[in-house]
DNA sequence: GTAAGGATTGTTAGCGCTAACAATTGCCTC
DNA sequence: GAGGCAATTGTTAGCGCTAACAATCCTTAC
């Protein structure tokens, strides 16, 4: 820095003033410093920036299987975001959820000295974990639940739960199997109770859910079982993956999908219009939770907000081939 | 970090020196330090440690696709590593792969001064495009090209090919069509490589490849061109998501697989064992990818080596149902 | 003409840490 | 017991930047 001072004819505190966007430096100045700089390379050291201004301008995402389809995107998201508004973004895996990972997690991030965390909390016991957080740490909680006090932000998944089910109810099923995610999954239980408030208001038995843990295998796996009742009309399947399972064990067992039962899933991975036959699911807006759960961390990071927001994005029903047709009488 | 040094009787400089592990500090020493430590809560600040040290313990990573199952899990297996050898990991996506913005993506890591940069660099251009960045930034690509006289780390995509393929010929089949990825992806180039190879070398006729975009919807569009032809026995699909495709298009004009053709992927995503038929495809190592890049990556920080290596993975070939059996004669 | 006030620039101090050197202590050798 | 060495600890000087205050110059008002 004082070498583009000295090559601009000015102080070093001048060529700051003019990086930072201070308002009284003369036109001049600031052109023959910016052209200083531009001859020089000069970079300013974020490091020393960061020892004196106390932001790091870093903010830390806790992730869990980030391998997923939707964890992945709602990454990508806050990225895009967080890079436009000139943050980076420090991510730190979790290889499980539980209390002392979250929270190892977190320690670490704010060792780096991250100016905020996002935290991508899928399970009651991750948000708990947040209570030992330091209050003074900006944070949101993404797919988690309230309670931890932490602004929140996420899909409506009982929304998409009863659009889904009050849809399969509509092409004539009697009432809407379950199979549905982990039990210790936030978003697995507000999809079962959306489901199940739906099946309710339309006045349709509720049978028992099948429960999976999210993955193609498990989903086969309740797919044989639904596959031996008769009385299964149709299913909603609490993500895609398992919904492929669901579709293989009912091919295998010659059990027709739409013909026989009408399957749903969740998510709307790119595959899902693909699958045999194609999914009818639930589309999710990743990129508006990353960009939501950005808003809200700057909000806390550069004006103090306290109090803690809640943001709710709209699932959307897509509508394919697995769930059209009535189903067998 | 006084009030610690205060706390335990000694100078801030012994602090330092027991948190930096300097070997000669006296037991009763070191214990008293850490009881301060632990006692007053204190952390280091990592700012100023990078701002003295000139080492951020941060390292980029440039990255494309991060929704797609293998970004991300390289991405994944990348975010361990590091954060084992005790480095944080700060990612840039990048929203198109062109020279622009790889160069943008550089320069926004480096501004924050990373330790070092691991590139996911799937195209040719991206590579090409780190000849603009500074030789002094330690850089290690993965799934790149050579040619920019920096280190790499891949998985052998030709070898992967032409497990694949040789496998198809031994299924029977008399020759095996190929859908390939983007041109100008170098994955899709040494896949199409590999299976032209095998191909020649096998003695079988080498068919004019199809291309796609790796979607499901472009192998839904190059499923229904097979399905046309009468002379197709076998495909090689470059990946499993438009494998997926053209087993729906496979599926919708009745030619049955494995029955009628022959049916292969590649990366062997979590889904391709519970397609109908599950899928044949070649499984690619991405943690080991990750680790690599980093082992790579913290040689030329921590000890300067200059020499560009480059560490190939070997794939595996994974044989499910739809490449197997007799295709019809 | 002069004081007040704004615009612009410079000077100084320190953010929290580590590197380099200096100082102290204890122990061994002869 | 003096000298020498190793082990341990302390002192000092920045790393590169921004905040706070100080200084200068130019207007404007009376």
């Amino acid at each position: 820095m004082v070498d583009v001072a000295r090559a601009a004819g000015v102080s070093h505190q001048t060529v700051s003033r003019v990086l930072n966007g201070h308002p009284s430096v003369a036109p001049a100045t600031k052109a023959r410093v910016y052209g200083a700089i531009e001859e020089l390379g000069y970079r300013r050291n974020p490091a020393a920036r960061a020892l004196v201004t106390r932001r790091s301008h870093v903010i830390g995402v806790v992730s869990f299987g980030t391998t997923l389809y939707g964890p992945a995107s709602t990454l990508f998201g806050i990225e895009q975001a967080a890079s436009r508004a000139g943050y980076f973004v420090s991510v730190a895996s979790l290889e499980a959820i539980d209390r002392q990972h979250v929270r190892e997690a977190v320690a670490r991030l704010s060792e780096q000295s991250v100016d905020g965390v996002v935290v991508i909390a899928p399970q009651q016991e991750a948000v708990d974990a947040l209570s030992e957080v330091p209050a003074e740490l900006p944070v949101v909680v993404v797919e988690g639940g309230e309670g931890a006090g932490r602004s929140l932000v996420c899909v409506d998944q009982a929304a998409g739960a009863a659009l889904v089910t009050r849809h399969l109810l509509e092409q004539g099923a009697p009432t809407v199997w379950h199979v549905a995610g982990p039990v210790d999954w936030l978003e697995a239980q507000a999809r079962t109770t959306g489901w199940r408030r739906e099946l309710e208001d339309g006045g349709a038995k509720v049978p028992e859910p099948l429960h999976g843990d999210w993955s193609p295998a498990s989903g086969y796996a309740c797919g044989q079982v639904l596959a031996e009742r008769a009385d299964v009309r149709a299913v909603f399947v609490a993500n895609d993956q398992m919904a492929l399972g669901v579709l293989r064990a009912f091919h295998e067992r010659g059990v027709r999908v739409p013909g026989d039962v009408l399957v749903a899933g969740f998510d709307d991975v790119p595959e899902a219009a693909y699958f045999t036959p194609p999914l009818t699911t639930i589309r999710q807006d990743f990129t508006a939770v990353g960009h939501r759960s950005i808003d809200l961390l700057l909000g806390q990071i550069d004006h103090g907000d306290q109090e803690s927001r809640m943001e709710v994005v709209p699932p959307e029903l897509v509508v394919r081939q697995s769930t059209i047709g009535q189903p067998r009488h």
